[in-house]
DNA sequence: AATATATATTTTGATTATCAAAATATTTGG
DNA sequence: CCAAATATTTTGATAATCAAAATATATATT
C-alpha cells in the first residue's frame, strides 16, 4: 500500500521538476530569449485583454507591490508591457501589454498548448476523461489543503 | 477539442501553484521554519543515508557548485548538515546530514506522504489505476520532451 | 473648505538563490 | 617532477523577493 503511494509521489514530484524545467528550457530558446519564467508569469497575469491595475496583478501573482513595481519597470525597459495613470483615479496605475507582450503571451500559451496535446496524445478517449476527472479532484483537494492547512 | 486541451492545461497549472504553496506553507508552520524549500531540497539531495560528494549534490539537483557551496554553508550554520574533506583524495568533499537534517528530511517526506494519501483518498481504486498509469505516462512524455526540445 | 484618514503605488534597504569565471588545492599521467 | 585534470571555493554580478517607510491622491468628517 505504503509502496503505491510512494510511487505516486515520486511521480508527482518528476513530473513537476520537468514541467518546471521544459518551461524554463522553452523560453531561453525561444523568440524572447530576453525574458524569464517569473516575467512570462507577470506578462501573462497583465492579460491579453484591456489593463490592469498593479494591486490586481500583485495578488493574483501573490506577490508584493514593490516586487511587482520593479518586475514592471524591467519589462517596461525590455518592451513587453505599457505603464498608465488612470485619468479618473491618480493613484491607480493600468499596465497593459504592448505588441510584443501579446506576442509573447500568445507564444507562451501555445507551447502550454502543445505540451498538454502532446501528453494527450498517449490517451485513449477514456483515459482522458478518467484523467481530466482525477485532475479536478486533485485539485480540489490541494485549494481545500491549502484552505485549511496541511495538517492531517 | 480545444476547449478540453485548455481546462487540462489549466487544471495543471493550478495543481503546480498550489502544489508549491502548499509546500512552502508547510515549511514555514512547521518545526523547521528556519529552513527555505530549497534548502530542504538539498537536504532531499544530500540524502540519509551516507554522504554525497558536492558535484554529486549540485549535478542532481541542477545547479552550480559554487551556489551549492554557499548553499551548503549556510546548511552547516544552521545545524542541519556536516562538511568532511574525504581522507583518500583531499579535493573531494563529503556531506551528510546532522541528527536535525535527518529529522527534517523525515518530517518533509512525511509532509509529501500525508499530501499524497489525502488526495488519494477521494479515488476509487479503478480510479487510482488510472492515474497511476497516466502520471507513468505524463512523465514519460515530459521526459521525451525534455530529451528532444519541446519543438512540435 | 480644511484636515484627517484611507488607498494605491513606489522607494529603500535587506536577503536568498543563482550564475560564470577566476582562484585554490589536490591528484594523476607522462 | 611537472603539466594537465579534477574538485571545490571565492568573487563579482544579477534576479526575485519582502517589509517598512515615503509619496501622492482620494474620500470622509467636522
Amino acid at each position: 500500500m505504503n509502496e503505491k503511494l510512494n510511487e505516486i509521489n515520486r511521480l508527482l514530484v518528476e513530473v513537476y521538476d520537468d514541467v518546471n524545467r521544459i518551461e524554463e528550457f522553452s523560453i531561453k530558446q525561444g523568440a524572447f530569449s530576453d525574458i524569464s519564467i517569473t516575467e512570462i508569469h507577470t506578462i501573462e497575469a497583465v492579460g491579453l485583454y484591456g489593463s490592469k491595475t498593479m494591486s490586481e496583478i500583485a495578488s493574483q501573482l501573490e506577490i508584493t507591490m514593490g516586487t511587482l513595481t520593479i518586475a514592471i519597470d524591467k519589462l517596461i525597459k525590455k518592451g513587453y508591457v505599457e505603464r498608465r495613470r488612470s485619468d479618473t483615479d491618480r493613484r491607480i496605475v493600468n499596465v497593459c501589454l504592448t505588441k510584443r507582450g501579446k506576442l509573447a503571451y500568445r507564444i507562451h500559451e501555445k507551447f502550454h498548448m502543445d505540451m498538454v496535446k502532446a501528453i494527450m496524445s498517449d490517451f485513449s478517449h477514456e483515459e482522458e476523461e478518467v484523467l481530466l476527472v482525477a485532475l479536478k479532484k486533485l485539485n480540489q483537494h490541494l485549494k481545500e489543503i491549502y484552505m485549511n492547512g496541511p495538517k492531517k
